[in-house]
RNA sequence: GGCGCGUUCGUCUAGCGGUUAGGACGCUGGCUUCUCACGUCGGUAACACGGGUUCGAUCCCCGUACGCGCUACCA
């Protein structure tokens, strides 16, 4: 099947291997550096990563400042170092150059105006001598009048020779001088058939008055010279594709497959923002959510492999992936889910990995160095994200928490008398308190005294604690020690002494 | 306003004309002879609406509603 757009044919097809064609896959991800990465971005450049990778592609990092006023310092910065700590590398880009480079567009001028130039002589494109001021209140007197806003075509039709003339004084923008009627239709691999009207379509800027190019021309330009197969892209690009097909067909090339991803929305479906809680990756960074987790979790965000599982690493998401069931509708971000997900990866950290990596979130806890492993195996089954860890740790750095009502009831047992008085007795005889250790000693206490379950347990659990909820209490009985675990119960028998 | 894209449990989704519409998160009940967490066994809840086409529509077509996107010398 076969859809023409003017001249120029467009294959409809995933132009994948198991077409039996084969092609190089060849994609890119361009981002321009205009703040710190979105997680929305990282989806793109994930889908990107995992489709290329799947298909023994080359992955590219094409860096799009062409906006001098965007421009934010430490953005390639904060882009590199996001793509580095989440695992998705790029075969050429920043740093990695081949002969289709520079990677970044500012430093690409040369060939925008070489081609540009091209699409001049060939009328194509035209110079607009219209100033900002004045295409503003073109556009305010539309929206008055509530009839369709853009550019009115002004000097659409100025001859070669003034336009030349005006060009040595006056400033000037390059626009497309797209074609004003017919429809331009397209194959998507995500949307299927699109159809677009050029009456809707506006004479696009193609070249600003600064000399920087564009997005659409650059983009278009670099694509091509850098044989990009695959656009793998936010849906928000889906309506200018007619301009950067018409593009292709003005230069005589062969356009890429399209494939318009979409959206991440906050939880009231609007386009994910800054307002509604974070967006960039290195906020979740930061927080301690880990890079699997979100790798894993933003790639089934559009996309799922369908059955039980939910928890696949970068290798198995690679395996999965399939291109032609990428979903339609935008997927809302719900942190919820990242939060479970995040907690599952913790748990099923390798211990020597979880222990290295929980050790670095410790801030400013105080710990029994010789003891912290015990406490960090203790509360790992509870963490959300490593950001948890110097409050779940407090139980065991922290002194005693003061009972509460409850837990003053409890304490307050004869039975609990006994048990602490059978308690400290046990524990006095062994050399070393351990949680095997601590175990024997509840079941000889409970021989002893005669008490069990509940009444057993939570009055010990309180004793040490303070409180009525925490991990497993042989951990605590061994983090603190022997002779600590004497100290807390008998100061609780002093204090009931007392009263 | 115009154009485009979209619409399955609250959320992420499976489904590709015939299913008790499945899974995951969340919420919730039981078990886990200390709590919480974990784990485990259950429960909960959805095809936006209206017309067609068809023996039969969640699935195909049309319309409506709603949502989102685009409508820049930003990407």
């Amino acid at each position: 099947m076969q859809i023409h757009i003017n001249s120029s044919n467009y294959q409809d097809q995933a132009g994948i291997k198991s077409k039996g064609e084969i092609m190089t896959v060849v994609t890119r991800f361009a981002p321009s550096p205009t703040g710190l990465v979105h997680v929305g971005s990282h989806r793109t450049a994930l889908y990107n990563y995992i489709f290329t990778r799947q298909q023994g592609g080359k992955f590219i990092l094409r860096v799009e400042d062409t906006d001098q006023n965007r421009y934010v310092e430490g953005a390639v910065e904060n882009l590199l170092s996001s793509l580095e700590q989440l695992g998705v590398k790029y075969d050429v880009g920043p740093g990695k150059e081949d002969e289709n480079g520079p990677y970044f567009q500012s430093k690409r001028r040369d060939i925008y105006t070489k081609e540009v130039q091209k699409l001049l002589n060939a009328g194509h494109a035209y110079r607009c001598f219209c100033s900002a001021e004045t295409l503003e209140a073109v556009r305010k007197e539309q929206m008055e009048k509530h009839i369709p806003t853009g550019y009115n075509g002004k000097c659409r039709n100025i001859p070669k020779e003034e336009s030349d003339k005006r060009a040595e004084t006056e400033d000037f923008v390059i626009r497309l001088k797209t074609p004003q009627d017919g429809v331009c239709a397209f194959h998507d691999i995500v949307r299927g058939d699109v159809r677009i009207s050029w009456s809707q379509v506006d004479d696009q800027v193609l070249v600003k008055s600064d000399g920087f190019p564009t997005y659409h021309l650059a983009n278009v330009v670099d694509d091509h010279y850098m044989q990009v197969t695959h656009i793998i892209r936010g849906e928000e690009w889906l309506p200018s594709v007619p301009k950067h097909l018409f593009l292709y067909d003005c230069f005589g090339w062969e356009p890429p497959r399209m494939v318009h991803l979409p959206l991440l929305l906050n939880a009231d479906k609007s386009k994910l923002s800054k307002r509604q809680g974070d967006v960039a990756v290195e906020d979740y960074l930061k927080k301690g959510y880990i890079p699997e987790a979100l790798n894993n979790f933003l790639a089934l965000l559009g996309w799922n492999p369908g059955g039980k599982n939910e928890i696949y690493s970068m290798e198995e998401l690679i395996a999965a992936f399939d291109i032609n069931k990428i979903n339609k509708a935008g997927a809302v971000f719900d942190v919820q889910k990242l939060n479970w997900m995040n907690g599952q990866y913790i748990k099923n950290m390798d211990t020597a990995k979880y222990l290295k990596e929980a050790r670095k979130w410790l801030e400013n806890t105080k710990v029994n160095e010789s003891k912290l492993d015990t406490a960090l195996m203790a509360v790992k089954t509870s963490l959300t994200t490593f950001q948890d860890i110097p409050d779940k740790l407090t139980v065991f750095t922290g002194d005693p928490a003061i009972p509460d009502a409850d837990a003053k009831e409890m304490l307050a047992l004869d039975s609990t008398r006994t048990v602490f008085t059978s308690y400290i007795e046990k524990i006095s005889i062994l050399e070393e308190l351990t949680v095997d250790g601590f175990k024997t000693v509840m079941q000889a206490a409970q021989a002893e005294t005669g008490v069990k379950g509940k009444l057993l347990w939570m009055p010990v659990r309180i004793g040490l604690t303070g409180e009525m909820h925490g991990p497993e209490l042989g951990y605590i009985a061994e983090y603190l020690g022997k002779e600590e675990n004497i100290r807390r119960i008998k100061s609780w028998e002093a204090k009931k002494q007392r009263s």
